[in-house]
DNA sequence: AAGAACATCAACCGCTCCAAA
DNA sequence: CTTTGGAGCGGTTGATGTTCT
């Protein structure tokens, strides 16, 4: 319900001057960008706050990388399409210095091109001429890795995750009825990675993975799940001697993720989950070793065994 | 050489979400 | 609970550059 700019009169739009760049650049990193709205008039500007805000984040960011997108991003982008669509923010969480704008011109004028020549349909992804479902570019264990790691950024796209829901009082609490239902009661989040974790036989292969948050004694298999009283089913839970300052709502986990950890003692986030599984609990840098992580994630869906194709079928 | 057609991408617009009042 | 405003998102536009005829 923003105002829009075009309410505004009497500023400047268009492409911006040196001149102006230079104005913005010395006033935010002097100052900060605090509010965008009140920013042009402090920087001396004649822009819209909104104008400034963009002109900052899609190009004169210090963090920001320009120029030609490496194979490794072309193929990040359009694995991510496939399966998140053109949700371009969430796609350039995963291409560091990117920015959600290029990669969207990136995709307009180069990769959507591209795939169309390749007979590839760029907005199912589909082969044209295969004539059947599967995403012809994908392996197996690369569809379910982009999976989890896709709704490791954001999940459904404006739908706030179940502990905010739960600390805005939009969800019943996960007491008297199913844990599973109240984790969304409007649509099924992330229940695949559930369905996946409860085919997990043995929890002590991922004990070395959960037993990386700081301060936590080593886990017990009991320690680790709880069972589901509607549905009979094994579900993770946070030991009692998780540190309080985990349980903050602010607070950022070893994994890099806020939020994690519900009021009623359970693992109930599958961004938590898929976290506790993988990737960033390796603590390091998942970009740059390909085949590592193809026998990495082989070996995690090879764990989950029959189940592992859950991780694939709710989306 | 000149104009048309096409490609690129920075910037804008309209919309939604969400926190705060 | 409703209203408001800030912020962010994706779609689109249009100025500019490049290639083609």
């Amino acid at each position: 319900m923003g105002r829009s700019p075009s309410f505004v009169k009497g500023l400047k739009k268009g492409p911006w001057t040196t001149e102006e760049d230079q104005k913005l650049v010395s006033y935010i990193e002097q100052n900060g960008h605090g509010s965008w709205r009140a920013l042009p008039l402090k920087a001396g500007l004649q822009r819209c706050g909104k104008s400034c805000r963009l002109r900052w984040t899609n190009y004169l960011r210090p963090d920001i990388k320009r120029g030609k997108f490496s194979m490794q991003e072309e193929q990040t982008i359009i694995q991510l399409h496939a399966l998140i669509g053109n949700r371009w923010s969430a796609i350039a969480t995963h291409l560091p210095k990117r920015t959600d704008n290029e990669i969207k011109n990136y995709w307009n004028t180069h990769l959507k091109k591209r795939l169309t020549k390749m007979g590839i349909d760029p907005i199912t992804h589909k082969s044209r001429t295969a004539g059947n479902a599967n995403l012809s570019h994908m392996t197996q264990w690369e569809n379910a890795r982009l999976e989890a790691e896709a709704r490791l950024v954001h999940g459904p796209r404006r739908v706030p995750n179940f502990y905010q829901r739960i600390h805005h009082g939009r969800s019943p609490p996960a007491t008297n009825n199913s844990f599973v239902s109240s984790i969304s009661p409007q649509q099924p989040l992330y229940f695949d990675v559930l369905k996946a974790w409860q085919g997990i036989n043995d929890l002590s292969q991922f004990m070395p993975i959960l037993n990386h948050v700081e301060n936590v004694e080593p886990l017990s298999l009991n320690d680790m799940t709880t069972e589901d009283p509607t549905t009979n089913w094994k579900i993770p839970k946070i030991p009692s001697n998780v540190p309080e300052t985990l349980k903050d709502e602010g607070n950022q986990n070893e994994f890099g993720v806020s939020n994690m950890i519900s009021e009623h003692g359970y693992l109930t986030d599958a961004v938590t989950l898929t976290n506790c599984l993988g990737n960033d609990a390796r603590g390091e840098n998942r970009d740059d070793d390909f085949e590592e992580e193809t026998s990495y994630w082989s070996n995690i869906l090879d764990k989950l065994g029959n189940n592992s194709s859950s991780f694939s079928s709710v989306f």
